[in-house]
DNA sequence: TATTGTTATACTCTATAACTATA
DNA sequence: TATAGTTATAGAGTATAACAATA
């Protein structure tokens, strides 16, 4: 499923901003599937292009913990689209380095990231697009910057053996 | 982990609805908490209330699972909040019936979904806010109405004994 | 002691499959 | 045959704990 529906009394942001989340999400994932890619290594695949960076560095811009980080550095890897290299300065940390092939098919997957996102927002008025960013914007780096803490679950250790 | 943060040629907008909607439902969720409500406990509870309907019928309305259903109609009998009713016309279907104690809650309920919209859309100058709300119900009405199809996993039948 | 990256795995969430009762 | 509701559970996704190497 995606998203509630609440009775709406106030204008339904959470439907609004939910629903078209949601299926703006499904398109992107779609048009990256085509080339191979989930959004997570998309991100991972420009961000690392623009300078070495660690995997630490990496999933702290996308959002991601660094288990998961893991994850996407290894799909990456076995697609032949960036190695991990060993940092220069810190023997612990690994750079993440963007092949040729990588760094071609992160020029592609901007192209349908820029592609995906000009369509949507060309389905608007103009007049109407450029407030709506300016709103969105405000409202991310304002009102809605940081989510409030979700009360963490307590975790047993896990079995030894 | 919430967003991803991919690279930005055109203005982000899948950063922008994810960071948005994701902080949005974070403070929704936890200001119902409060009130020992989930955003779901707290559409159905308000459905159930303006007409007589099942549980399929409100799994419609909140984009739900019937098997999600279930596990939201249990919390809210659980809570007093509702209880399940034979339906008169068909003996399959259960009747979503809300009870006094839900009415009651059900109506603090709204009032916080209303105060955290209410919150959010004040922090925009008021002629932003209009038409933000104007374009992205233009986007989820038109361009982006339908999630595309996620191909479905196969799924082996489940153990027996 | 703290941090990077890793593995193993616990937990959550959701939906599929199978079933019962009824239409 | 089809549908409403239920139970059991598969599977995806994610994050915590523990650990090895290094700072």
């Amino acid at each position: 499923m995606t998203a509630m529906a609440p009775a709406r009394t106030e204008p339904d942001l959470s439907f609004l901003l939910d629903h078209a989340g949601h299926v703006l999400r499904t398109r992107m994932a779609a048009a990256l599937a085509e080339i191979g890619l989930t959004a997570r290594m998309h991100c991972v695949l420009v961000h690392a292009q623009e300078e070495e960076r660690t995997q630490i560095q990496l999933a702290e811009i996308g959002d991601m913990d660094k288990t998961t980080m893991v994850v996407t550095v290894d799909a990456l890897e076995k697609a032949g689209l960036a190695e991990r290299r060993p940092s220069t300065t810190d023997r612990r940390a690994r750079i993440i380095a963007v092949t040729e092939k990588g760094a071609e098919i992160a020029r592609k997957s901007q192209e349908i990231v820029d592609g995906v996102h000009r369509a949507t927002l060309d389905a608007l008025p103009e007049d109407e697009r450029e407030v709506l960013l300016r709103a969105m914007n405000r409202l991310v780096t304002g009102h809605l910057a940081t989510p409030v803490e979700a009360p963490k679950a307590v975790r047993r250790a896990r079995q030894s053996g």
